[in-house]
DNA sequence: ACGATCACG
DNA sequence: ACGTACGTGATCGTT
């Protein structure tokens, strides 16, 4: 069997890729989209074709003789996107460090490349693939040269190839005819212009009959229709250049040497350089790749396991007045102590004495050790042993979930271990990059200290912690000690780093101590009454029932009502309504399209109940019975490195969007109660992020506005269109608050219009009349825009910092997005900021005085605390002050504050 | 795994 | 001409 060559065209298959995947960043604001699609292509055809030799062709940048031609015939080319140029180079760094040969020339483009080689190899008896987004490579399309051409689908990408026979087949010309044919159609995305008048159709019929264009002018008084002709015998020197620009060049004068671009096989790609270039784009699904070529790490070496206590209780005995790091990987489910795997009783069992699988610490380059824990050695040994090391500070990557487990839930104190000499490196980490989904510890070794080490996947696999345990104890060790390792070796940097970009006092006064009232909150939980959510549900499941049969009825089938694509085709097809807006799937079934249908057809009416009913089922009813632990409480997770802006979030189950505006969802909350002897006592403030707005602008009449007014609405409304305040319309004052809501969003024209249902002009009017009422407002809100652009960030009252890589893009939409988020962060950032100061200091204080209530939850602007009978006059005081005095603005922070026997009546 | 939908601030 | 308000998470259906 003869040898195989696949070809590449460098620049149209990173075009294509650029174009068929969605931007994607690394965390160094690299764009990397592009490359990566070209190396999902490249495998693909790869493993398919199992080739001898591959040879990558590129175009130089300067402009090569066929594409001068055209320049000087009209204009030049369009310039490619900044986020694509950024690409090439590296897409070039990577086929180089897998030791792919790369040809190019200047004057030649990758096609008179790829064909010269292309014909080359042929007429040495090889079989070439050539793969390109070009449909121009057809015309080297021969039984031995295939032409490969990739498209990304949704469902992945598809390659169309083509040899003589399919060339024929669907263009009905020959592959040297296809070149007459696009000379005179002419193309514009390739610069050529072709002959006027003459398109796809008359372009193929001609040439299917004439063979090419010097017959066609043979025979030209013959050609019909006359029009053709016409235009045939008035271009005949565009017509010859439009071929001499169409043709690729077979003979170019290249070197190319067919040996050095041998394959062996696809593993030989697979190289430790190409495996760190995939790292530092962070093509994670890459890395498979790569598996057994992972470079070692030094530190690897001095990973010790330890399973005697004497010898543990030697080890920690030296980290005293040194730092240190310690990790604990907390079992994902606490192993019940008599059960056995079945669930079944088992009274021989030995007790479970360990709360945690072991330990990893580290103080120094070799001094890395893996405690295991064990009968003597348990992991309340080891947390005492660590918790009384007196070492003088101590590193740990996600310290809250550890917590509970070295026994300092609600203590400040434990020996030596305290809050204030813990470094948490995750949390330095999200201050330091907040746009990251993850934290994982190979990436903090990488971007800190330049180390590259195994990740979690290398080492285990996919599986959880508790089975790789079993399953895979070298690797476990492995990661558990990489991780204290990391946090050992990242701190300084990561110090030095909060330092030089202002976030020290962030992270020190804001951040750590929040991880320490976070875990106090998650430990107490919410006490939640399951008889009273099952009653709920049950009533819920009712009406359900009742919506789904009429339903039904009135669609005159059963059919699936969850199903937005279903329910399309119910309502718009079969019921012929009138349908607002699609979606890239279908038809939009969302409810403010389904609202407008609403009172016409009842069918629409009973489908938006039974959509939130079903909600307010699945989700709150139903959905939070789950999560409800054997002390009758919910214990949700806040956590504190999600958000690009600094606010919180909630996970299993989310507590923070738990009904509230729909007076049916609203109830909900009447099964949240507070424990025995205890009520809920709720505040939240009143538009923060509207009076952070108007200390940060400084703008003085929206400071007077809050300084008289507590309906900051109607005033808005009375300064904007000039009224007496009582005169105030409810519509105008409607149309403020939105306003007022569209400021902090980052206001657009469009968002306003779309939200009060009003023109486009009508919303710019509003804005423009705003913005010359409040002048200053205005000018803040360009200025951060204009530091944005300037630094690539924006940054809150308190220092937090937001990054905006959108606003540099070459995309109109991506560029407003930025523009939207650079006024949004700074407020809603803010505003996390204070709410995080007063949880802190509410549950420091709570503490202090020994009191008994505790802060249990908190939702962006509201906190929610378990309060005593007998301590509520207290904790009043100490919540309201709490929240007022947490920031000192040029406006009050006024707060709302209820008391009550449920959380529905405290709010 | 991802999109559509909808709950909250 | 482009085509959107900012920030989240859970559930369901579809791929």
């Amino acid at each position: 069997m003869s040898e195989k060559l696949v070809l590449i065209d460098g620049h149209s298959i990173l075009n294509r890729a650029f174009f068929g995947i969605p931007d994607l960043t690394n965390s160094e604001g690299l764009h990397t989209n592009a490359v990566y699609g070209f190396l999902n292509i490249l495998f693909k055809i790869l493993e398919e074709e199992q080739p001898n030799y591959l040879t990558v062709a590129f175009d130089v940048s300067q402009p090569t003789f066929r594409h001068k031609m055209y320049a000087e015939y009209k204009g030049t080319r369009k310039p490619m996107a900044e986020e694509l140029r950024e690409q090439v180079p590296l897409m070039k760094e990577m086929l180089k460090a897998m030791g792919v040969t790369i040809v190019e020339k200047g004057g030649y483009e990758a096609d008179d490349i790829l064909g010269t080689i292309a014909k080359r190899s042929e007429a040495e008896g090889l079989e070439v693939s050539v793969v390109s987004g070009d449909r121009d490579l057809l015309q080297l399309a021969t039984d031995h040269i295939k032409i490969r051409i990739p498209k990304t689908k949704r469902t992945g990408t598809e390659i169309e190839d083509y040899n003589t026979k399919e060339v024929l087949d669907k263009y009905h010309v020959t592959p040297i005819e296809f070149i007459d044919v696009k000379a005179l159609m002419g193309d514009t995305s390739d610069n050529i212009p072709g002959v006027p008048g003459i398109g796809e159709k008359t372009a193929t019929a001609l040439i299917a009959q004439y063979g090419s264009i010097e017959n066609c002018y043979a025979h030209v008084d013959e050609i019909k229709p006359p029009r053709a002709s016409k235009n045939l015998k008035e271009n005949y020197e565009l017509a010859q250049m439009s071929k001499t620009l169409a043709t690729i060049e077979i003979h170019a004068d290249i070197d190319y040497d067919l040996q050095s671009a041998r394959l062996e096989q696809i593993k030989d790609l697979y190289t430790e350089e190409a495996y760190l270039l995939c790292k530092r784009l962070e093509f994670k699904n890459m890395l498979g790749r790569f598996e057994v070529d992972a470079p070692k790490n030094q530190a690897e070496e001095h990973f010790k396991l330890v399973t005697e206590k004497k010898e543990a209780e030697k080890i920690f005995a030296k980290i005293k007045g040194i730092e240190c790091a310690f990790q604990i990987i907390p079992m994902e489910e606490k192993k019940d102590a008599n059960m056995d795997a079945g669930g079944q009783m088992n009274l021989f069992a030995a007790p479970q004495t360990n709360e945690f699988l072991g330990m990893a610490v580290c103080f120094g380059e070799k001094d890395t050790y893996f405690f295991k824990a064990g009968e003597e050695l348990t992991s309340s040994v080891l947390s005492d042993l660590l918790t009384h090391s007196e070492a003088a500070g101590y590193m740990t990557l996600d310290l809250k979930p550890q917590l509970g487990l070295l026994h300092m839930i609600e203590q400040r104190e434990n020996g030596c271990l305290n809050q204030k000499n813990i470094f948490d490196n995750v949390i330095a980490a999200y201050l330091l990059n907040p746009l990251k989904n993850e934290y994982p510890y190979e990436d903090i070794a990488k971007d800190y200290c330049s180390l590259m080490i195994p990740s979690r996947v290398d080492l285990l696999g996919k599986s959880g912690y508790d089975l790789a345990m079993d399953e895979k104890p070298e690797g476990f060790l492995k990661t558990v000690c990489f991780m204290a390792y990391t946090a050992f070796s990242s701190k300084k940097a990561m110090m030095e780093e909060l330092k030089a970009t202002g976030m020290e006092q962030l992270y020190e006064t804001i951040e750590m101590p929040l991880v320490f009232t976070l875990a106090d909150m998650e430990h107490t939980g919410i006490a939640i009454d399951a008889a009273n959510l099952k009653e709920y549900g049950e009533k819920l499941a009712v009406r359900i029932k009742e919506l789904e049969t009429r339903i039904y009825q009135e669609a005159g089938e059963e059919f699936n009502i969850n199903s937005p694509k279903q329910l399309g085709v119910i309502l718009f097809e079969k019921l012929e309504m009138p349908y607002g807006k699609k979606t890239k799937t279908g038809y939009s079934t969302a409810a403010d399209v389904l609202d407008k249908l609403a009172p016409e057809y009842p069918i629409v009416a009973d489908i938006l109940e039974y959509r939130q009913l079903t909600k307010l089922k699945s989700t709150y009813a139903d959905g939070l019975a789950n999560y409800i632990k054997e002390d009758g409480r919910i214990h949700t997770s806040f956590n504190q490195t999600i958000t690009v802006t600094g606010r919180l979030s909630s996970t299993e189950p989310n507590l923070q969007n738990i009904p509230m505006r729909i007076e049916l969802g609203r109830l909900i909350r009447k099964a949240f109660l507070p424990a025995k002897g205890c009520v809920f006592m709720d505040a939240d403030y009143s538009q923060i992020e509207l009076r952070v707005l108007a200390h940060m602008s400084g703008d003085e009449k929206l400071i007077e506005a809050y300084r008289e007014a507590q309906d900051i609405h109607r005033i808005t409304a009375s300064q904007v269109f000039h009224i007496p305040f009582d005169e105030v319309t409810d519509l105008q004052r409607r149309n403020a608050k939105a306003v007022n809501f569209g400021i902090v969003y980052g206001i657009s024209s469009f968002g306003l219009s779309q939200d009060l249902s009003i023109s486009k002009k009508e919303a710019a009017e509003y804005i423009e009349r705003y913005f010359e009422t409040y002048p200053k407002i205005k000018t803040f809100l360009d200025g951060l825009v204009e530091d944005a652009k300037k630094n690539g960030y924006v940054t809150t009252m308190f220092g937090r910092r937001r990054p905006v890589p959108e606003l540099s893009s070459s995309n109109f939409m991506q560029r407003s997005f930025g523009e939207r988020v650079a006024m949004n962060a700074p407020i809603q950032g803010t505003a996390a900021d204070i709410i995080k100061i007063a949880m802190i200091r509410v549950h420091d204080r709570l503490l202090e005085e020994h009191l008994k209530s505790r802060l249990i939850i908190t939702v962006h602007d509201e906190l929610l605390i378990e309060t005593a009978e007998d301590e509520i006059d207290r904790v009043k005081e100490i919540l309201t002050e709490g929240m007022q005095q947490a920031a000192d603005l040029k406006v009050a922070l006024a707060i709302d504050l209820h008391t009550g026997k449920n959380w529905y009546e405290a709010k």
